[in-house]
DNA sequence: CAATACTGAACTGTATACAGTACAGTATTC
DNA sequence: GAATACTGTACTGTATACAGTTCAGTATTG
């Protein structure tokens, strides 16, 4: 049944960025158990294809798999997401670094572009848009270096952090996209790489100890907003 | 504790490693199609779970999918080589940083006591293996941050330029072994960040130098060092 | 009543069958 | 003889069947 359009992905592709939405979303709640038959059939799929997929995310590390009992959504513990945020820190110190030598005229207009878009209308979107735009804002530096590499690594990191980006959102976007984005952006034009490197670590780190204090509140108010 | 329930309880497990093996000392050939029929026959298994080990691969970047054709051996172009040697030392630079900071003496003396046990016998072994014990040290280093994410990406990225190491180890293990890892290893041990880094900076940047010039030679002869 | 053994349902892990498709090698036409 | 159409083979992508295992819920025994 060719019914959907043209499978420029295919079949597993599309099952793959399905179940990855789930998990980023927290659809699949953590340490939760994926019922194969169940999750297949609401994807229009069989098992096969969706243990495929199943099994590219456990290798990029969003769900774990645990031997004769089948695949869960991984759990998002405090000292991980310390850990995910501390890599970042270092991809990112990185990432800015080789944008400011190598970034075409033309990406660095496009990211003042992207950070000037977003401004006027930012109450009108929502938090977990808010999340894709500070996603979008770092995943662009990143491909300024030219390198693939760093792309798909901030990509993964992402992907795994997204929910916990999305809630320290409400606290954070009016800072970020009135500070600190628009002043690493424009250090990043000046090819000033001291002063976007120091803006980038100090935006990540502070964006860290933030998560900190929601993470030490306690994760029950976070999963009882993904209920609906 | 055993690790049974990962390795030797799944097949797909040992299918994964046996793959990853093979793609790692090109075994498969880059931009080879790999035929999934004669490749389950060969590993004793059937396509279904050698199906779901070449998906892990793809997503970690070893394969490559091409949709309607299969899975192919990841090409290894001088631009990737060189792409997964600056993420290393963005990763590394990190890495060390925070062993310093965080490694316990017992890790410090087990770091010396690694070093010091493959000096005498350096010679007996094959490229190989010094391969293998050049990436046993900077994992050692990773492990001592305590954060298993850098563990994760530096170890995939090892298995993506494994080949390259090992044929540049030719020239680089003696520099390596008295030289510079014992400069890294003692700086961590003083707890000397500053040192540590900078040796590190050294180290990576130092080799990825001689492997540029190792590819700009030419791929042919490497491939056909793996021949037999 | 508590604790342990038992049984069956449900699910994972694997093998296999089948359908659709790309490709090579051959035939056909100009 | 060259170029294009054709046909068969082989391989991928997917569905399904089956075997082994876990787990919950019940029965049994002290």
């Amino acid at each position: 049944m060719s019914n959907d359009q043209e499978s420029s992905s295919s079949n597993v592709d599309r099952v793959y960025e399905a179940v990855k939405s789930m998990a980023s979303s927290f659809q699949l709640k953590p340490d939760e158990r994926i019922n194969e038959t169940t999750l297949a059939r609401s994807l229009n799929t069989s098992r096969t294809p969706l243990r495929e997929a199943l099994n590219r995310l456990a290798a990029e590390g969003l769900l774990a798999l645990k031997a004769g009992k089948g695949f869960y959504c991984r759990s998002l513990g405090p000292k991980e997401i310390m850990d995910l945020y501390e890599v970042r820190l270092a991809i990112e110190r990185a990432t800015v670094r080789l944008a400011c030598e190598r970034a075409t005229d033309e990406q660095i207009a496009e990211l003042l572009d992207y950070i000037g878009q977003v401004s006027p209308n930012y109450a009108d979107i929502g938090e977990q848009e808010h999340a894709f735009v500070d996603e979008g804002f770092h995943i662009r530096i990143a491909t300024m270096t030219g390198n693939v590499q760093f792309v798909r690594i901030l990509d993964n990191i992402n992907s795994r952090i997204h929910f916990i980006r999305w809630v320290d959102m409400k606290n954070r976007f009016e800072k970020s996209y009135f500070g600190e984005h628009p002043a690493i952006a424009n250090a990043i034009a000046k090819r000033d790489v001291d002063t976007a490197v120091a803006t980038m670590e100090e935006h990540v780190a502070r964006r860290s100890e933030e998560i900190t204090a929601v993470v030490r509140e306690g994760f029950a108010q976070l999963y009882v907003q993904s209920e609906n």
